[in-house]
DNA sequence: ACGAATATGATGCTAAGGCTACACTTTCTT
DNA sequence: AAGAAAGTGTAGCCTTAGCATCATATTCGT
């Protein structure tokens, strides 16, 4: 995780700056966001697998990612890490009390935000592909709009 | 960037696979988007430095995009690597004819995102911090059905 | 129950994208 | 014009997230 930098200057005021509208600190956000979506993804994934009756191991993960078995135990690890799952050897991947809720928070933000790309028009197929990328991307305060927009758009 | 793996199994026909619409494929899409983001960000940030009458130097760029000016020559490296930028040493950097129609799109992407973002009932704010991730994401198809969404609202 | 098939985990490699530190230009100010 | 300030570039280090390969463990089918 980078910490801020803004070449070695001035603003050692704020230690852990939320947003700042600055461009800068739109930026800072950005990539803060996409160092957990991975670890969104892979949670999201494990709690579905656990839904739908499978097992998580590490092989069934990577195929539904598409990624090499190893590169879903380096993810894996990272999990653990994290606390947001437990593994022991050759028994399936687990999540903690903390990885299910944030796999369901990433669940339910998921189905919104492909509901709302439908109902402003996106056609089904684009709406889940860009839905996968996008969700990462919207804050608290977007989702509650969303929320307000579907509502109100009954 | 990552080739296709699918634990380097069968799947040799079609050799680079457009969208693919199951979860591996849109999980691999999506990656393939993101290492696109940076690029993107930065073609678009030289364009608009050089627009409002400013040099591009790498110490510009690494401001306003809250990294270090050592960051930023790497990126500018692979700009220049990809064929979107020239730049000679103490000399500002430039787009190529590919780099300043790269760096049209992604504005007018971003804009539009913004704007759509705003329709639906998200603050300033958040749309704009929201919109810096997500417009990488947004695939033509979606482009224009936001478009078309934000005609219809007049 | 045993051998084949499959899954697992550990290593080691690569590239991207951060950082710091240091040496060298260029530009600015006086 | 000279010294200070600012910008530039290079090198080295780190982490993440991919990959392939190999040895080992487990599971499955007969």
């Amino acid at each position: 995780m980078p910490r801020s930098p803004a070449d070695a200057q001035q603003r050692q005021a704020a230690p852990d700056l939320p947003a700042e509208p600055t461009q800068a600190g739109r930026f800072e956000q950005a990539r803060r966001v996409q160092s957990m979506a991975l670890l969104e993804d892979y949670a999201e994934l494990i709690a579905d697998l656990h839904a739908t009756g499978g097992e998580a191991r590490p092989t069934d993960i990577a195929r539904r990612l598409g990624v090499t078995h190893a590169t879903a135990i380096k993810a894996i690890t990272r999990l653990k890490r994290e606390g947001l799952a437990t593994a022991r050897p050759y028994r399936g991947v687990f999540l903690t009390e903390e990885g299910e809720q944030l796999a369901a928070r990433v669940k339910a933000r998921h189905l919104l935000v492909v509901e709302v790309l439908r109902a402003i028009g996106v056609p089904p197929d684009a709406a889940e592909q860009d839905a996968e990328g996008i969700e990462h991307h919207v804050s608290d305060i977007t989702l509650q709009a969303f929320a307000r927009f579907l509502k109100g758009q009954t």
